[in-house]
DNA sequence: TCTGGGGTCCTAGGACCC
DNA sequence: TCTGGGGTCCTAGGACCC
């Protein structure tokens, strides 16, 4: 047995309280937040639950709501939830030594190294964050990562809870798992949710009682992992250190659709220079290019189109005129004409650090651009991330994104303060 | 008319080696 | 007619997360 304790910090609609910090009006109201482009919904308040929108439904699907119950919709402003977060993410590490931040909203803790009362922790944190940042969140608090998943969940569904729900010392932790239904527990998604019902497997004490070779066979490794959790045993710790990351892509659907070699190409530019300017800012390096086209898939009455195409270099490289170069060059392997393209990324992979770069002697330097890249950086940071572009992105802006409902930089931009 | 973006990990199967 | 055994590496596809 043993004798850890997680907390899983996770913020209530995340999106949607951002809005609310800086537009009380917003509260006790229906408020969405869409995704990139305006396509679907991916942030609802719960007065939006309520109302049956979905969560990752086309904003054009459920129209008539919308402007029936006079929802609030926001497109997505990740500068402001990114900072917001930032701002929690303070806090929660401020108050334990052992925080693994998990997501934009979310964040594990371990806390059996102290010695406190749990849920008078998680009730003060809550408060300091509530007050602090103008953010909601729930607490769940268990002896697994994914039991904590399981008891924030019941905080955020239990209103009498007051936003905690702790499992540890909890007399029948089997009622609990009875009423989670198998695809709300963390790392059963929608496909083997199915399956598993489908075996009449549909609740997550039904999961947990399974024989350990079937869910091998089933569900893999990962699911072994997760019905040990279920069963209290830890076998995920908490990943202090943020591992480095391995990719880094940048890739967008088009606010129109293109037909043009070149507006295909201002894009990949864009998306090339956005996503190299990234991992300089980790201090990484790629060695992989790979940029990607298609068409609209729901498009059942224009053709389909789809392709890729990668490049390796023969040593890592972070310079900006390299990449695009070599990102245009596969832009111009894969593009045809006459199909009507929708989205495009640009991914770059096999990433080192910067200062494990090997140069060869007998190839082009890459990285002889050093000092113009640093010198493009700090412009842009400081006026702006698009001030200095490259000159192929910067002919007609054909293919920008939809974004008619966007707030401002309350918190990042100096003349977007409110005045109070 | 309108359908997101950015990640990770695992597995099966093929190619290849001796 | 009869065609082994043991291994590695790579890739595509499928699953998951937020």
């Amino acid at each position: 047995m043993n004798n850890k304790v997680f907390a899983l910090i996770d913020c209530n609609a995340f999106y949607v309280s951002c809005e609310r910090v800086f537009n009380p009006k917003l509260n006790n109201r229906p408020v969405v937040a869409l995704s990139n482009n305006d396509g679907c919904i991916i942030s609802r308040s719960k007065e939006a639950k309520a109302l049956g929108i979905k969560m990752g439904v086309p904003l054009f699907k459920v129209k008539d709501i919308v402007e029936k119950e006079n929802v609030f919709v926001f497109s997505s402003n990740y500068t402001l939830y990114a900072d917001m977060s930032r701002r929690v993410m303070n806090i929660i590490s401020y108050s334990s030594p052992h925080t693994e931040i998990y997501s934009i909203d979310e964040a594990f803790v371990e806390l059996s190294s102290l010695s406190i009362d749990y849920e008078e922790y998680a009730h003060q944190l809550r408060k300091t964050i509530l007050q602090h940042t103008g953010i909601p969140v729930s607490i769940g608090i268990a002896s697994t990562k994914t039991l904590s998943k399981v008891a924030n969940h019941k905080a955020k569904k239990d209103e009498s809870l007051n936003g905690v729900c702790s499992l540890v010392g909890h007399e029948d932790i089997d009622k609990v798992l009875e009423s989670t239904e198998v695809g709300d527990i963390w790392g059963v998604g929608r496909r083997l949710s199915k399956k598993l019902i489908n075996h009449g497997i549909y609740n997550a004490k039904l999961l947990k009682n399974c024989s350990d070779s079937w869910i091998r066979k089933a569900m893999s490794v990962n699911g072994l992992k997760t019905i040990t959790e279920l069963r209290g045993i830890s076998c995920m710790s908490i990943e202090e250190n943020s591992i480095t990351r391995k990719s880094c892509c940048t890739t967008r659907s088009f606010g129109k659709l293109l037909t043009n070699l070149e507006d295909v190409e201002q894009a990949v530019t864009t998306f090339a220079r956005r996503a190299t300017e990234r991992i300089r800012s980790e201090s990484l390096a790629a060695s992989c290019i790979s940029v990607f086209l298609r068409t609209n898939p729901f498009d059942k009455k224009s053709p389909y189109y789809s392709n890729g195409a990668s490049r390796t270099l023969p040593y890592p490289t972070h310079d900006s005129i390299t990449i695009i170069e070599t990102a245009l060059t596969l832009t111009k392997k894969i593009f045809k004409n006459k199909y009507q393209y929708k989205k495009a990324g640009v991914l770059l992979s096999g990433l080192c650090d910067e200062s494990e770069i090997q140069e060869t002697l007998f190839e082009k330097n890459y990285n002889q651009n050093s000092n113009l890249m640093s010198a493009i950086d700090s412009i842009n940071y400081r006026y702006g991330r698009d001030t200095i572009q490259m000159a192929s992105e910067c002919r007609l802006g054909s293919w920008k994104q939809k974004r008619k409902n966007c707030t401002q930089n309350y918190t990042t931009q100096i003349d977007r303060l409110l005045l109070v």
